[in-house]
RNA sequence: GGCGACAUCGCCAAGUGGUAAGGCAAGGGUCUGCAAAAUCCUCAUCCCCAGUUCGAAUCUGGGUGUCGCCUCCA
């Protein structure tokens, strides 16, 4: 198994430090809003990583922590008028919810910055004991050019990062690379007593302490988002490696931003979309398959189009299965062997670098055999067990039952509902009237009139169904 | 200005020295009263130029273009 590590700038065979274990810390959100559908890519690809490595026979611990105390945080609680931690619990609450529709398996541990100050304070203490810190007016700042390795993540130097300074000197540091450890409150925010002030850590030491509290000082797999290469992840290995004197994380994982067609996300541009919005348009494994279907470090794009090809893609995989009657076939199908070839093209592909595009196109190539009538019903049994097997380690499928029932909705089970379900029935009722006495002007008007109301009708040999 | 990526069919996307996976769309056939659905078939020499090599989409150099980071950000 291979994996690309963002420090060596290099695909390493991955090591694990205790045989048949890994250990994974990532980045979770700041909780002061829903989270967006740029966030939600780092968190359905390390879901995907951590399912691989228990579809792998690892035992994973996977921690993912909460930001619940920031400057954003705050800002938020004051437009609202209200209390911090009504914010905080809003947002966590609808983070677990989200991550749930999204078929992210929970963490193993979900560490909040707020429940862990006073360990941040006895940290910090250290890197300032250590001559790595110093205080300026109540506020702490890390010594960059004292730690000989600064820059190392992100191929950065010092001499070019004070070049490129474009933010305003703050006086009080020595270097304008300086970040800050700790930061005196103003008052009416929340706040801790600390050797310093009376004030709250800063963001890029909650990380450190908390991912060394629950996988050790040095663990197999950091991940997060590109942007986070620096300064934040860059600031934490300073910060880990000036405490401990060893390696912090063996592995450094990053994925590639996303953009909304063509365009960087933002609230300006009005193209914000959070992913709690983007559930309400598309199934779970609609967007899975849309993160999943293009490399995780490369950029991808959100857009209509793509989406919909995502559901077409997802759509195919289900009537493939729907072929073999999935679900009246069940048990059967389930005592099938694997098809062997296929899923070692599968895990030759995860296993170098977590190539999940080519990945899918494994199960695609089932599929096709799945539906391929001259093959012999037990090869499609395989096929299709098979589809599942992989598609589940990818966390698709999660509602194979729905999804199969609904593509085999006739019009008295679709999601319409009383009266309006009786009128549909009714004119299709009508419309078979018609075909019957070969009347099929009225036929079709019944057809594209539905249509234009958004209701497609599909003939099948047991009668029309709709879909919507 | 500094640093770092990327550039493959109409679109999305694998492929890191041995002769271009896959998906969508499109075109054609079957099926159907017609259509849809389903199903079968067809469909690229890899941004440009110059090198290295028996051989390059894959390596080197130079262009051109796109993007990211340098500031809170997944």
């Amino acid at each position: 198994m291979k994996i690309f590590d963002t420090l060596s700038r290099d695909k390493k065979a991955f090591v694990p430090i205790e045989q048949n274990k890994v250990k994974i810390y990532v980045c979770g959100p700041t909780v002061y809003n829903y989270f967006h559908i740029g966030n939600a890519r780092p968190f359905v690809f390390f879901d995907v990583v951590r399912r691989y490595f228990l579809y792998k026979g690892y035992e994973v611990t996977f921690v993912q922590n909460l930001t619940d105390i920031d400057d954003k945080i705050i800002a938020q609680a004051q437009k609202e008028d209200v209390d911090i931690s009504k914010i905080t619990d809003k947002y966590i609450k609808a983070f677990f919810e989200d991550t749930k529709a999204l078929n992210i398996m929970p963490a193993d541990e979900n560490p909040k910055a707020t429940d862990y100050i006073q360990e941040m304070i006895d940290f910090l203490a250290k890197l300032e004991k250590l001559g790595y810190a110093y205080a300026v007016d109540g506020d702490l700042y890390f010594e960059v050019s004292k730690f000989a390795d600064y820059g190392k993540l992100s191929c950065k130097k010092l001499e070019d990062l004070r070049a490129g300074a474009r933010v305003e000197a703050n006086l009080s540091k020595r270097n304008p690379a300086d970040f800050t450890l700790w930061k005196s409150s103003k008052p009416g925010e929340p706040s801790w007593k600390s050797p310093w002030s009376v004030g709250r850590p800063g963001w890029h030491s909650e990380c450190v302490v908390m991912s060394q509290d629950l996988l050790g000082e040095n663990f197999d797999i950091h991940g997060g988002g590109v942007d986070l290469t620096f300064p934040h992840h860059e600031n934490e290995i300073a910060q880990a490696e000036a405490v401990t004197g060893k390696q912090f994380v063996n592995y450094w994982m990053h994925n590639g931003f996303l953009n909304i067609e063509g365009e960087k996300m933002s609230k300006s541009l009005d193209n914000f979309f959070t992913a709690r919005d983007i559930l309400k348009q598309y199934d779970v494994d609609t967007i899975r398959f849309f993160f999943l279907s293009k490399h995780y470090r490369s950029p991808i794009d959100f857009n209509k189009k793509i989406m919909q090809e995502s559901k077409v893609a997802i759509h195919n995989f289900i009537s493939a299965l729907n072929s073999v009657d999935y679900l009246a076939n069940r048990e059967q199908i389930e005592k099938s062997d694997l098809l062997e070839e296929e899923v070692a093209t599968f895990v030759e592909a995860m296993d170098d670098d977590f190539n999940t595009a080519k990945a899918l196109a494994v199960l695609f190539g089932v599929a096709r055999k799945i539906k391929k009538e001259s093959d012999s019903e037990a090869l499609r049994f395989q096929a299709a067990y098979t589809l599942v097997h992989l598609g589940r380690v990818l966390g698709l499928f999660s509602k194979l039952e729905e999804q199969i029932q609904g593509l085999d909705k006739t019009v008295d089970e679709t999601a319409l509902e009383g009266l309006e379900s009786q009128l549909i029935e009714l004119l299709l009722s009508y419309r078979n009237d018609a075909k019957t006495e070969k009347n099929w002007a009225l036929a079709d008007k019944i057809r594209d009139d539905l249509q234009k109301l958004g209701l497609k009708i599909v003939d099948t040999k047991d009668g029309a169904r709709i879909e919507r």
